[in-house]
DNA sequence: GAGTGGTCTAGACCACTTG
DNA sequence: AAGTGGTCTAGACCACTCC
């Protein structure tokens, strides 16, 4: 259990019992559809009143990661709120068909990243980087492209992992593996022209337009952790946000 | 001020008390970056505890309508929508030069809207609406067509307006002339292919890949304001948002 | 009826900002 | 020092689900 801001005590006491129960969701105490503890039980093993409890699961749910139903109990968020995939393309509208986009690793590397690679991730002048080179498809058609940089000094170790501990996603992998949680994400989009490389492993042909997604993900603390160059074919593309 | 929920006792208390402060922040009694009252004194007005009160504006945070500073106050917040057009392209990138965009409106129009339209400005049956064609360019070079419908019965004098009260900017203009404020937006983005009219006006060829931007904006109490579709040439376009 | 989450209270103490 | 929002407590009562 890596569960960093479960013990900074900076952290007011909900946000880290928050951590916390999230860490235990994530080391798979508790599973997809599970149950997980009630709010008194929770209250009484992390030594706190009920309403600090609830302070701490109001934020889970809001992230996502549990839902309440009233009388019955909390549970385990079936859906995945860190898949992207839903986020990027309208697919499975018309059939209600749970479509499941697979994701395949085409490589991973240790390598002196980039400067801007480098300037994203906070990078001291000779860190190394890990480079992950990554399809996503669904409907047997390749939709997004990616190319993952994260930092060699945090997730070094995620080389030597077996790729089935890196699938189906992500972000849950990170905090499983190395207790780092993604709490929001920085997009900018704009659109290119395929080059050769990005052409073929999306099936398209050289200069077809493209969507570009660059994404910084941060933890709780606004700290870097990964870095993000996404491509998708343009014709299925959507992308939906909230602006204030 | 038309505050039903404030008046429905099905409702729990909280969510009655953050519907009438937003009711009277989109009434005017507390202007873009005002101070509104403490939660001690909304407290004692509302005739509830603080924590209640909390709740309350716990949510108006969230919804984006107020900003709390600890020690200072809660402050309606000032949604920046005054250059949208910097928002989605990268311009003047090079020289810091402050550039201009203009703005043009080709047409006014008031006709029956189509029904999607309909839909999202939640018309009745056979409401009218005003259509305006607008074209905006930077350095020489129209960038964004937009096409924007508003609700007749709310905007419909918007139609015998000099042109010279709608610009530079729309939202300050239905501000100033109609009391209607916009607080939020939601947008959708994607990849289309011009059509004749779009690209004539964009001065591009019938088939270039151009974005195309859904925008619904809001006011504060959540009632659509305004429709908006926007077409603009895809080899400038950059959009930048905030995912959580 | 027992157990769950949902609402609400009335305080305490802390941290931050301003005068 | 006074006023503000932020955290936390320890209860009360209600609404819902399941046995």
């Amino acid at each position: 259990m890596h569960d960093q801001s479960a013990q900074d005590a900076r952290l007011p006491r909900y946000q880290r019992i928050r951590d916390s129960i999230a860490a235990r969701i994530a080391a798979g105490e508790w599973k997809a559809g599970d149950c997980i503890a009630s709010e008194a039980e929770l209250a009484a093993a992390y030594g706190v009143a009920v309403g600090t409890v609830r302070r701490a699961v109001d934020k889970l749910e809001t992230d996502g990661l549990i839902e309440r139903a009233h009388g019955k109990g909390m549970f385990v968020r079936r859906a995945d709120f860190s898949n992207s995939m839903f986020r990027f393309f309208r697919l499975g509208s018309a059939d209600d068909q749970p479509l499941a986009p697979s994701a395949q690793i085409l490589s991973r590397d240790l390598m002196s990243p980039p400067d801007t690679v480098r300037e994203h991730l906070a990078l001291a002048p000779h860190d190394e980087a890990v480079r992950l080179i990554r399809l996503r498809a669904a409907r047997g058609r390749t939709l997004l492209r990616e190319e993952i940089w994260l930092s060699a000094r945090v997730f070094g170790p995620i080389l030597d992992l077996d790729v089935n501990d890196l699938m189906p996603l992500l972000y849950p992998a990170y905090e499983r593996h190395f207790g780092r949680v993604v709490a929001r994400a920085r997009e900018r989009l704009s659109i290119e022209t395929a080059d050769a490389e990005v052409a073929a492993q999306l099936g398209a042909e050289p200069g077809a337009s493209v969507v570009r997604i660059e994404r910084i993900a941060l933890d709780h603390a606004g700290q870097p952790l990964e870095w993000r160059v996404s491509h998708g074919l343009s014709d299925q593309f959507v992308y939906e946000a909230e602006v204030s």
